[in-house]
DNA sequence: GCCACTTCTGTCATTCGGTGTCATGAATGG
DNA sequence: CCATTCATGACACCGAATGACAGAAGTGGC
């Protein structure tokens, strides 16, 4: 069972991830101090820092949980399966569960360095995990995974920022189908 | 000519950018300070700012200059080369021109999240531009310019990646060439 | 050499992100 | 009911970064 102390803590937490979203997106992420972000919601300066590490962590968390169970995923497809496929179907059933609110925090990642280079950070820190979890799944050399878990985050990567240029109408799941079909790598097939 | 002024200026800024590599390497770019680099080399820490905009941009320099001609070595290629393959010629030129120096300035950024972070921006700009000059180049729509280059980035990554694992020993540009050659893109023969 | 003019520099103060400390009060578990 | 744990706020502190200002030094014209 969840306890009175941990429903608590995760209210406080989405609340200031809420109110920070608010305020980011209303007045751009450098114009918003800690310190705002701690008034608006009714608690001190220091108890941000105590439910978040850093500032930029308020906003990730809707994106990050996505993130973590892809590894797992790769782990269960079929065996016989190319590992470049399997990058495709996995990667392709995340986008498809992006919602409205993780697209508005994409955009805001998108426009603000600071952020950008935090979810680089953290996306290369998955991409590790997802390559080691290749590695062991395909049998495949260290480099190999790298190669093509990097060519992957390129074509999600591009599909992201096409999707930005056309606007919210365009599919995203099609710009990542053309983006893993243009890019299919040679190695895939040695 | 170059005035008096002028010569100083650069001079000095080498020598913060390597007082700066120096205490880096030796204690982590964490546990040094700006007013430890600027004390080391007999400045106050307000000048550091004025020939740095930011503590981690003391860092590059070594590597930036050479990233800035990519864009142009591209447009100087043969007509009709595939531009995957006037990436390849290109990139493998700018990691045979790497240096021992900058050797040492990778391996640090490469093991200093903040640094790491800024690197890709940098990189992610340099790859914009590239783009830009590749579309130009080869009559490419800006999806495929963003495809290919972000490939090739990735390509670049893994490559450098490879090399921190093996050891100084390895030769980068064999490492770049295997990378390119396993990823060859689907869309570079239509 | 002398004199404006510009640029560089150090000093001081300030903002902001982030951390350590400590006392207080509330939740927890027996 | 009581001892322990945990969250909180208040305060001080560090380091990165910026603005303001005064003085030193280079630059160009006379």
């Amino acid at each position: 069972m969840a306890g009175l102390r941990e429903r608590a803590r995760r209210a406080v937490q989405a609340e200031l991830a809420a109110v920070a979203l608010e305020l980011f997106t209303e007045r751009g992420f450098d114009e918003v101090t800690v310190d705002d972000i701690a008034r608006a919601a009714g608690v001190s300066k220091r108890s941000f820092f105590r439910y978040f590490p850093a500032k930029e962590d308020a906003v990730f968390g809707g994106v990050q949980v996505m993130g973590d169970d892809i590894a797992d995923q790769l782990t269960a497809r079929p065996a016989g399966e190319p590992p470049w496929e399997s990058l495709h179907a996995v990667l392709r059933d995340w986008v498809a569960r992006i919602d409205a609110e993780s697209r508005a925090t994409l955009r805001l990642i998108e426009r603000t360095p600071s952020l950008r280079a935090r979810f680089q950070q953290r996306r290369e820190e998955a991409r590790s995990r997802i390559a080691a979890a290749l590695a062991a799944r395909a049998s495949l050399d260290p480099f190999t995974a790298d190669l093509l878990t990097s060519a992957a985050g390129a074509a999600v990567d591009c599909a992201s920022r096409e999707w930005l240029r056309r606007g919210p109408d365009a599919d995203p799941a099609h710009l990542l189908d053309t983006a893993f079909t243009h890019l299919r790598p040679a190695c895939t097939t040695p």
